[in-house]
DNA sequence: CTTAGCACTCTCGCATGGAGAGTGCTAAAC
DNA sequence: GTTTAGCACTCTCCATGCGAGAGTGCTAAG
């Protein structure tokens, strides 16, 4: 449909596994059926269709395009006697070519703009607030990464003493991470000491990376050098917890959803959701900004997503500092409401670490 | 049983509603049956407590002491022909006076604390790690709420620079958390201005609650006005935000349970903890450090508990800083190892509060 | 190519009817 | 008086069967 719209989605279709031509007749029932499974859950029949969407043609007529594009491989059935319900392949040809060129309402933008002005608090508060908002304009679950520098570059470093010889060690990286560690001198050191420590670090230290840290370790002495020893291991470990710091919402949102009507298929879900380590697996391999990347059913690779799409964006500057917002949901999402709702909060984040990073 | 622990387990029951007397073999089968209902979730029949229980008396006489403490309240029949499971007053007379004095494993508790050491790392790591050993160690749902001064008093200050006229405050208060807030200043101050300003202002203001900063916003001119004006901000706000960022782990655990079967109960529980607004309803009114507070299914006043106990304790020190460490599960949980868990885990933290608070 | 008609299939809800489990009661035994 | 065996009674659970309803696929006519 819209160029812009349409280039700026990626997925798993390969360039072999092109999707079939339709006739102008067939695209329009395969929209018509695609939309009434989205709102209803149920498998959609002929004669509901031509009522519903005032087709021209008797329900007959519809019954012969649904085996045309059940053959296709873009409906099936689950019994002989029982409506049409869209595959993968169908969903993936709805998106890139049926789908209508949404927008969020203007009101609903300026709300949420609104909201995230208000909230420029804390990173963690934006990254809570990212997920909040993803999962209530969604209807789905939402999942937001914390933005994280591709090397993870030190900012500022400030050493808090809490005891002789206990410090409090916080690091301010790029991207307006704070991280923290207590950590045991061997010897006591005072503040001023400290205080004097963490201006010269800063100075000196600005930019620097985990190598670049352990490296200096060699060239201090004392108490530098374990400050020094114990940012390199921050900095290092700062992409795994990274991994550890994923916020969710509206995980309640997909449980109400009838697809998870048993008990097992809700905790399969929820354990997911809870071991944040399997997370990685999910996120798209490569993203440009602005692009949203949508993941159908089976072309996710987890077993537990089965009957799940992504719809996935990237947020960040193109200095490096990279994060994620997604929502998951069933297959059977309302795939344009979602890809916007990505694609704005997704522009909304960026601003805030462009913000941070200063430029 | 024994004094001690029971002097430590805290709960709904007021003087007036006390606890019926029981024989001895009353006793023997009460704790029989809920044994047996806490292991298999079906309400239990008199002939298989003779036969696992090996006890001395036939089915028939097991029958007419069941029906003598359902007459107490003690237990229930789900329907004439059934078996009988425990009612909250059950659980409530078996944690009082029938539960096995339980500890932990000596090798689980080694490798607990082990784990604690290892995680010096970061508040919020902490808190994550509590509660996912706590869920780990409880089979339940566990939730973790971070420590929190009574007053919110100010450690420390640090004023990044972002940009000309950005900043970020880093602000560190007592018990160890660290709070960070974007800041837009009216004018322009230079690095070493601000490094002045964080070292001047820690040094005036450490100890100081959100009161005593808003007093000296009148004080001061300038940046420094403007940045402390932002600190008592974030010393105002940070009960606030301490509610939004409680730990939950394990709830795989309990959704696994039979009495979630259908996916309502889920999906409500789900809710309720992905709500973190009401959890504040949950914690208990007072509790002494060490003492573990027990709220078994109605106790709760939340509907969505009705069938859940929580069990949850207090951590911190003297000083005042508190956090809570809790675990939710159904009525039907394994109150002694719960037990065991929070108040251990609860133990660990306080430790660690008391590191950071540095005495 | 479209459509009306119709047979066929599959699900769903409901009632039926044991089978099984477990209680409550009564009367006998200790 | 307490304990126990025996037995009738109740309630759930599961399998079975049946009818209604929905929807398709096919065929033959328009």
């Amino acid at each position: 449909m819209d160029q812009a719209q349409q280039r700026s989605i990626s997925g798993r279709r390969g360039p072999a596994a092109d999707l079939p031509q339709l006739g102008e007749r067939q695209r329009e029932i395969l929209r018509a059926v695609i939309r009434e499974f989205i709102a209803t859950a149920e498998p959609v029949a002929s004669g509901a269709l031509v009522r519903r969407y005032r087709l021209a043609v008797s329900a007959a007529t519809v019954r012969n395009e649904l085996a045309l594009l059940e053959e296709l491989g873009l409906l099936t059935h689950p019994h002989t006697s029982a409506g049409r319900v869209p595959t993968d392949l169908g969903y993936r040809y709805f998106i890139e070519s049926l789908m209508p060129v949404a927008m969020l309402q203007p009101d609903e933008e300026l709300t949420v703009s609104h909201q995230f002005q208000q909230a420029q608090r804390d990173t963690a508060e934006w990254l809570r607030l990212a997920a909040s908002t993803l999962a209530r304009l969604s209807a789905e679950a939402s999942i937001v990464t914390p933005p994280s520098g591709v090397r993870g570059a030190l900012k500022h470093v400030e050493a808090v003493p809490i005891q002789e010889r206990r410090v409090l060690l916080v690091a301010v990286l790029e991207g307006g991470t704070v991280r923290q560690q207590l950590l045991e001198l061997s010897q006591p050191a005072s503040v001023d000491e400290l205080r004097a420590l963490g201006s010269r670090l800063t100075d000196e230290q600005a930019g620097a990376d985990a190598q670049r840290l352990l490296a200096a370790v060699a060239r201090e002495r004392g108490t530098a050098a374990e400050i020094v020893g114990a940012l390199a291991g921050i900095l290092a470990e700062s992409d795994a917890a990274r991994a550890r710091d994923v916020y969710y919402d509206g995980i309640q949102n997909i449980l109400a959803q009838p697809e998870f009507g048993q008990g097992d298929r809700i905790r399969e879900m929820v354990g997911m959701l809870e071991d944040r380590t399997r997370l990685a697996e999910l996120l798209p391999p490569e993203l440009r900004d602005g692009e949203v990347h949508v993941a159908i059913g089976n072309e996710n690779r987890l077993e537990t997503l089965r009957g799940c799409s992504l719809v996935f964006g990237r947020y960040g500057t193109s200095g490096g500092v990279v994060g994620y917002v997604g929502v998951v949901g069933p297959t059977r999402m309302d795939y344009a409401r979602s890809i916007c709702a990505v694609r704005y909060v997704g522009r909304l984040m960026s601003d805030l670490v462009r913000v941070v990073e200063g430029n």
